[in-house]
DNA sequence: TAAGCCCTTAATGTTGACATTTTCAGTCTT
DNA sequence: AAGACTGAAAATGTCAACATTAAGGGCTTA
């Protein structure tokens, strides 16, 4: 008498996702160490599951942890942030084009409601941006498409949470109304075609764009200041 | 009185590099279980540790963790090898355009002792392949050339890992001789012209190059045999 | 004989204490 | 006053024991 798939959540795993939100806020701000036991005091736990906790978070490039010295949250810099768009831009123009070939025509359906859902947004707002959850759930389903779980793996738990983290603390950087919009109109209909080339080169696109409004924004913001590569972005 | 790098090996470090070996090279099998208690025994050291080094281990994708229930290694069915090349042919194809733009000129010459190494093994051995650690340390130079840690830590840490355990456990999987020698003179010769698109897709072609022969391999290995996608592949 | 239940056993999850290393403030020396 | 040394305090690394959950064998029963 099991197989429900486990909602159990351990204690560590449960840690895990609390420092993640925590992390990705800013509630625990970049650069700043981890001290574990602080947190284990804080949180009222005991130092086990934190440390497992934190080399998960380590995995997801949220952390960075010197032996002998302990954890601290990344922090993002304009060149780290530029390279994460790069990385993305790599896999997700390449989960695209796997989804359009590996995409079930309900995967497909389920696309259709995400895109309706953000049009339905746009309209009731008049023009407002995208909420992020919803462009996360549209971007999630294309990458889960790809069936491709190495890819997957990559995007949604290396990737994503420090993209989800340079958004959330960065105000201007949330996507861009109507023209994240038709950009995902447009990958839609590519896989629908099962054009995979046209689906890469479309979502490459839409990532490069992204990746362009933010090396802007920063040129704008710091126009004259030296050693801009190296100044932490916010 | 410090600054050197802490050659301080953490117990929990070492750990992660005994089972990493041991899972590529198969002294533990693919799929059987990481039992803590009896590793623990067995290599006297307590579950503390041993536990760090086993999430590591499941964030280079090696390990297979389920909560309440342990850890196993990963099985390379062929479906999974070929998603670890798609996603290789993704990132590294990215990784040598990087290379190209932001390679010195140092980097470069580096690129040229390692190519040169590897003609002279081939000449003495008169045709023989190139040694895996030979080509391993060509394909992780020109990923450090691409000066994008995350990229980087994609391919070296989550990717790397199960090419090395997949080819060190199939024999035939080692790479061929001459003709990857004159893919890695032409990837070296687009670096030098600084011509990334070129860098680029020279690369894309190295890896599908290489994941056709896996594929094809398994073919013809397994002619007759139904349901091939999930049958582990050695 | 096969299916289901119970109980024992063993494994994973968690905790608190101990060991070792780092940090940092205070002192001393030049 | 600047720098190096010393020692106390705190942090990370490690360990062994406890708690809780899953796994396995034997029994009963249909």
């Amino acid at each position: 008498m099991n197989q429900a798939p486990n909602l159990v959540n351990t204690l560590s795993s449960e840690l895990t996702d609390t420092l993640r939100d925590a992390i990705i806020t800013g509630e625990i701000a970049q650069g700043s160490k981890l001290s574990e036991t602080k947190l284990a005091k804080q949180m009222d736990v005991s130092r086990g599951p934190l440390r497992e906790a934190i080399r998960r978070l380590e995995g997801m490039n949220l952390i960075h942890h010197i032996p002998q010295q302990g954890a601290r949250v990344v922090k993002l810099h304009m060149n780290f942030v530029l390279q994460i768009y790069e990385a993305r831009e790599a896999l997700e123009s390449k989960a695209v084009a796997l989804a359009a070939v590996n995409m079930s025509s309900q995967d497909i359906d389920e696309l259709h409601r995400l895109i309706d859902a953000q049009a339905k947004h746009l309209k009731e707002t008049s023009g407002a941006s995208i909420p992020a959850e919803s462009d996360y759930a549209f971007h999630q389903a294309l990458i889960q498409g790809s069936k491709n779980d190495v890819i997957e793996h990559a995007l949604l738990q290396e990737i994503y949470g420090l993209i989800k983290m340079f958004r959330y603390q960065n105000e201007a950087a949330r996507t861009s109304s109507t023209n994240s919009l038709i950009e995902h109109r447009q990958i839609v209909y590519a896989i629908e075609q099962r054009d995979a080339v046209l689906a890469e080169t479309t979502m490459r696109r839409h990532i490069v764009h992204a990746r362009d409004r933010i090396e802007q924004r920063f040129h704008r913001e710091h126009i004259s200041s030296a050693a801009k590569e190296n100044k932490p972005f916010n």
